[in-house]
DNA sequence: TTGCATCCGGTACCGAGGTACAGGCTTACC
DNA sequence: GGTAAGCCTGTACCTCGGTACCGGATGCAA
């Protein structure tokens, strides 16, 4: 099975060919993040070559942390050439670069408090949990309840 | 409306003073963090003060990165004591701390590259896609379709 | 024309961690 | 006893990014 006429790939080729699964491109089409080929007299999807460098896009700025509806309205704000897009890759890679440095520092306060837990040698988080030396943050809204004997508690579960 | 005999919670204070919502509770029973407490003579659960405590091991511990799934093995394995609980705390929060850092690598790659598209201007996905000197990495399986005029391909969206 | 590979639309499902709603029963307080 | 708040079960739904399956139609080469 070869090629149609005309240079355009039916959908398994430009699956195969951006490696994802043809079930992927429909859902993107759903999606709004690839428009709607034309099709053969049959009703099978012909794209042209350049829709594989669109996916390729997409997976691209997928892995640099955009959402799919964030690459659809990047891809979007490519087409319209707005004489002053306000919502650029440029303005958009800012945003996302902030959330990530946030995310990293959430991680990293995590895998502090991580350390800090095999530091102390906390073995049980039940028993962790009755003692006020642990480094684990066991916070809550702090109303009822003083914190118990850990045996009682472990029976809870 | 006030607490039932004998120092007991109904399920709405209980999520009150964890601060959570009773199907969550319910949840948690069905998978397995909480065991079933008792009922009252018309079926209303009655929990210990100490399930308290407990929803906050377990908020605790997820916050610390472990899923629904591996907090309710943390509590299993204290449960029994083993004489040599091969999946302490302690073990579990060696292989979570590693995966925290690797997941911490991957982000600080993404930023960085994040950083060298906006240090290098770019500020159209598809018409990077189209040159050689950016930096965005658009791999993919090296195969068909030759990199596309950007203004065909930005019609396909 | 036959035969097989491929594709179609529609629908349902995954996992993770919940949340929401409906319709009916219990509890607590006056 | 009346009444309102609270709770019960069961089921469905949510996000996110897909994936799987079905029965039927098409494409293409021999």
């Amino acid at each position: 099975m070869k090629a149609p006429v005309g240079g355009r790939l039916r959908s398994g080729q430009v699956a195969a060919a951006a490696g994802l699964n043809q079930q992927t491109l429909r859902y993107y089409e759903r999606r709004g993040l690839l428009a709607e080929p034309d099709r053969s007299p049959g009703g099978h999807r012909l794209y042209p070559t350049e829709a594989v460098t669109l996916l390729r896009v997409i997976k691209t700025a997928q892995r640099l942390g955009f959402t799919l509806e964030e690459v659809a309205e990047l891809l979007e704000s490519g087409t319209h050439r707005h004489p002053r897009p306000r919502t650029g890759l440029q303005e958009r890679a800012r945003g996302k670069l902030a959330e990530l440095e946030a995310e990293i520092a959430d991680l990293r306060v995590i895998a502090g408090t991580l350390r800090q837990a095999l530091a102390a040698g906390c073995d049980d988080l039940v028993s962790c949990a009755a003692e006020q030396d642990c480094p684990l943050p066991f916070a809550g809204p702090t109303d009822a309840a003083d914190p118990a004997d850990p045996a009682r508690t472990r029976k809870m579960i």
